[in-house]
Order: C-alpha cells, then structure tokens, then sequence
DNA sequence: TGCTGTCCTGTAACTAGTTGCATGAAACTA
DNA sequence: TAGTTTCATGCAACTAGTTACAGGACAGCA
C-alpha cells in the first residue's frame, strides 16, 4: 500500500533521488544511467507526486473554475471551452459549484486559493471580488465572467449590444407590443434590458413593459401579466428558457403567430423548437479566460464578446 | 509577491511553526496563545498551503471525476451529484473531459493518479481499466460509472430493465413496428437492445428492427432507412436524441400520429416537447459513486440502478 | 607528468507544512 | 520543601520531491 517513491526508484536503480530527478525532468544526465533510470521507474510503477512538486513551484498548474450554475447551458459551454484550452496545456481543471449562494462562493474561492491554483475563473457575485482581488494581489490570475470589475481580468458580452439585438430584430418582426422577462437585478440583466429599451425607442417603438424574475417558480404569474398587454415575450436570460417557454405553451399559444417569443443563449434544443435566441460565444468566452489565466496579462485585460442572432421564426 | 508562509505568522505571533499548525488544527494550545496566532494569520492575510498538507497526508482531499462527454445531459447530471456529496464533504472536485478519446482517458486516468487524488469516478472504456486498477491496488478508490469492470467498483444502470421497460411502453401503446437506433457497440447500448427485444417478443411481439449508429451525422439516414419498415423509432442512447428528434420532424412526421418516438435519458426540454423517455437516476448516481469514493468500502461495490419510464405522449 | 576543462553524479539545503519527543514551568500533592 | 503531575511549547525529524554547489573521473593538451 505504501507509494513507491523517487527515493525508491533511486535504490532500485543504485543512484541518488537527484539524478532520477534530473532523468524525470531532463537534466544532464548519462544515457545509459537515464536508461537504467527509466527501467526502475517503470518496473517499481513510479508515478511521480505532483502535489510536491507543485508546493516546490510555489503553485500548482490546476485552473480553478468556480460556476454559479451547472445547470445552464451557458456555464457548460464555458467550461467546455476553458476545459479545451487547459486540457491542452496539459493543466487539469478544477470546478466548483455555489448553486448561486453567495456564502458559498466566497468559500469556493478561499479554498481554490488554499489549491494554490495556477489561475481562477469565476462565475460570481461581487461579494466575492476583494478575496479574488487579494489573489491576484499574490500572483494567481483571476478572471471574472459576465462582470466587469476593476482591478480584476474579466471576460463578458457586450450586455447593451445584446438587447440592441433584440429590439433590432423585433422591429424587423413587426412586434410592437414587447414585454420583458427580466432574470433578477445584476448589472448584466439590467444592461440587456436597457439595450433593448433603446432600441425599441429609436425605431420610434414603445418601450418594453419590464417584470423582474428571481427564480423558475414565479415566471408563469410573470408572463401572464405581461400578456395582458403585450404580444410578444422577451426574456433577457437563458436561465429561465424553459420556464418561460412553458408559460406560453402552457396557455396554449402557438409561436410566433399567438405570442412572439425571443431569448438569451443558444441551447441543443433550440433549432427543434424553432426558438430564435441572441447568443453569446460562451465556448470561446471559456477559451479566451482559461487563455488569461495562462497568458497572465500584467495589466486587468477586459475582453468583451459581441453577441449574435440567430433566427428560427418564433417572433415570425 | 512572496506568499504569506507559517513561518511567517509564526515569527509574527513570536511562536514556533509547531504552535501555529496546532492552532490551526486544534492541538493543545494555551488561549492566548491562540489568540494572538489567529491575529497575527488575520493581518498577515495567511492562506495554508492545502497542497503541503496534502502530501503529508499521502494524499489531497480532491475527487477526480473523468467524464467522456461534457455535452450529454446524462454526464452532467452525474457531475452535479459527485459536486453535492464533495461539496458537503469539503472536497474539491477535479474534472476531465475525454471528448470519447481513448488514449486522452488513459492520461488521464494517469493524471488523475499524479495529483494524488482521494478517489476517482470514471466514464471510460475499457482501456483506461488496468491504470484505474492499478490505482487501486495503490489505495485510490476508483468509481465506473455505466460499466462493471471487475476488482473496480462500479455505478451502473440495469440496461436490460431499460430495454424492457421501453418494450411494455411501446406495447401498451400498440406500437408493433419498431426501429431502433443503437448508439456505437458498448455493452451498454447492446445490453439496451437485447432487453427491448426479450420485451418485445414475451408479448408476442415482432422483432425489432435495429441500426447502429456511432454519431450523429450519420442518424439521418438510419432513420430514413428504419422507417421503410417501421412506425416507431426507438433511441437506446441521450446522446443522439436531438439528432433523432430532428430526423424525424424534419420529414414532417408529427408524434405520435406519424410516428412513435421514445428515447433514453431525461432531459430539460423532454417534457416541453412531449417526448417519453426510459431515464436514468444519472443525479443519484452521481451522488452514490461519490460515496462510495468516501467510504471506500474494501471489496468492490456493484451498485445497479434501476430505470424509470416518463411517459409523455410521444408513443400514443 | 601536470594542468585544465567537460561531463556526470552526489550531498545537502531548500519548499511549506506536520508531529513525536523532550523540556520547562506552574500547580498540586505529600 | 521536595516530588509528581499537568499543561504548553520548542526542537528536530519527517513528507516527496527540486536544485545549487561541490567534487570526482576522464580526456585533451602542453
């Protein structure tokens, strides 16, 4: 049960820990000692400890990524894209989840720093920014997802543009009568829905009629007020797709002719549904932080995506 | 730049190392003493080096999870129960994707076993079973998920009980010709059909008509091709349910009027779309190989799941 | 033969902690 | 007052590696 170390390695092949060190890390070493090396290494079935050689680096080369929900489709792609560049630089991945608790993501965050991880991703409140700040100040790169926070990398949509988007494509449409779902109150929602209120009012149509959402639970009495006055149904977050979607279907309104309808995030399921959506490039958004975290910018880099439509005829 | 060490608190508090690491593990110290160590890690902003402790400890706290496909449902529900219990249990969780590469999971089964993992959940064919059982032997609990290699434990499905499952479903529907899109050669998938087919035939039943498909580009044409002789499609993997789904409205084919559709996994928009479904308890599972990695039972554990039909019209 | 340089390898100190053992000072008993 | 016990703390060895430095062996050259 005792691990076989680079001590026993040394024994087996009669030479110090030093030079299987050197032979494991290619160093100056003879060949045939190397090759005798290689031969115990392999017959003892050495696997070196990585944890000791992280503590004597000073860090290790694991990438934390904290996530606020491993339910959305959006933090996955990003994972994916952040697992793609890691994986390639041979750095594994570690993740957490706070199930959007604000307590928890402060924990997550300490105990990714007692990882000593080569770098963090996070997907969190600002709560958590003065402990990822005091990271950065001991030389880990952190980068913060969908905000913007001084001192801090970050990676995020061009929230503004994305509600533009919107208003842009609801006025093609012909929809007038728009009502917003709005996904809680961080700035992120609260820019989308102000891109679309502009758009909409400098193609010289009425504003949005705006509800707030916090959770799954109270979409359907949301949109059902909306409906009141309005055709069609916005919702500015991915998040609360399918429960939206089941709101209109529920009351057994066809898309688009009953109700328009246009959301946040592409999903898999999408194109089935002929749900027309303004997505963001959540893949290459993870892609491009994992890239801060190697990269380590001196400076706070602010990297901003532009999002996309994309139309499948549910505003018609 | 230099970070915080417990030599430094110590030299802070004027105590030696030994008295700040019983502080901060609870050993007999005076209160005071304690005190004034807690002020001085406070103000000095001291993180402890989890990886130093880990390599005393012979090994970290971390749960490695090795997951061949970050974009099924299934996978990630699982991920989402091995996050639960780690979480609960102050384990970090450490994550891998093999994108169905063979040789990335052998590396990273490796990988997983060089970061000195507490224990390790695996999605992986067989290839990876000898470095896992090697780890093993090392005293690393390993977890197969969706197999039962032996001296491993494992966390599976009863396939069979899913096949015939679907077989009483399509039965009570009246369906009697049925298609059935096999996903690659996996025991799994195979274990799948022959239940389906034991099912179909104790009623009586006509034989059902299959094809294998490795991915998705080539569903198209395989239910093209079933549906020459056959009015229902069974899918025996979550994996290409999208595709499937697509082949099958993209003809025009309205469920279940045109065609009887019943598939494998839950997933987030299956009840929007009405599609029935045989679904894994993938959450639980995830949950009990994470488990099992705690308790580390000392003979291999064979847990089987049982499946469970969600009937929601797709069949009749 | 002596001197120098190159190549290889070992010693020992280092990383950031933990822990067994020894020590010393009070506190309590005789 | 002496002896014993208890409690708090420090010393030093330990974890599994890495690496600066020193030194030995050997070859090349004068």
């Amino acid at each position: 049960m005792k691990r076989v170390t680079i001590g026993d390695v040394a024994a087996h092949a009669g030479v110090s820990t030093a030079t299987v060190s050197r032979v494991l890390n290619g160093g100056l070493v003879a060949e045939s000692t190397a090759a005798r090396v290689w031969q115990s290494a392999e017959s003892l079935g050495y696997s070196p400890n990585a944890l000791t050689r992280s503590i004597f680096a000073g860090r290790s080369s694991t990438i934390g990524v904290i996530i606020r929900d491993l339910n959305s489709p959006f933090y996955l792609d990003l994972i994916r894209g952040v697992d793609e560049v890691a994986a390639a630089g041979d750095s594994p991945v570690m993740l957490a989840n706070t199930y959007r608790r604000t307590d928890r993501e402060v924990a997550q965050v300490r105990a990714m720093d007692q990882q000593r991880v080569r770098g963090l991703i996070i997907t969190a409140d600002e709560t958590a920014d003065d402990q990822a700040r005091r990271m950065a100040q001991n030389g880990t790169p952190c980068v913060v997802v969908a905000r913007t926070p001084p001192g801090l990398h970050s990676v995020s949509l061009d929230d503004v543009a994305a509600g533009q988007l919107m208003a842009a494509h609801l006025a093609d449409c012909g929809r007038t009568r728009v009502g917003v779902v709005r996904g809680g109150t961080r700035p992120t929602q609260v820019k989308r829905v102000e891109g679309l209120r502009q758009g909409l009012v400098e193609r010289g149509l009425r504003q949005p009629e705006e509800v707030v959402v916090e959770n799954e639970v109270d979409v359907d009495a949301a949109v059902g007020s909306l409906l009141h006055r309005n055709d069609t149904v916005v919702c500015t977050t991915g998040r609360l797709t399918v429960a939206v979607h089941t709101a209109l279907t529920a009351r057994g309104l066809k898309m688009p002719d009953d109700a328009g309808f246009l959301t946040m995030d592409d999903f898999p399921w999408a194109s089935a549904l002929g749900i027309s959506v303004v997505a963001q490039p959540s893949y290459e958004m993870g892609r491009r932080a994992a890239q801060l975290v190697i990269e380590e910018p001196a400076a706070p880099a602010r990297i901003v995506f532009q999002p996309a439509l994309i139309a499948r005829g549910s505003c018609g």
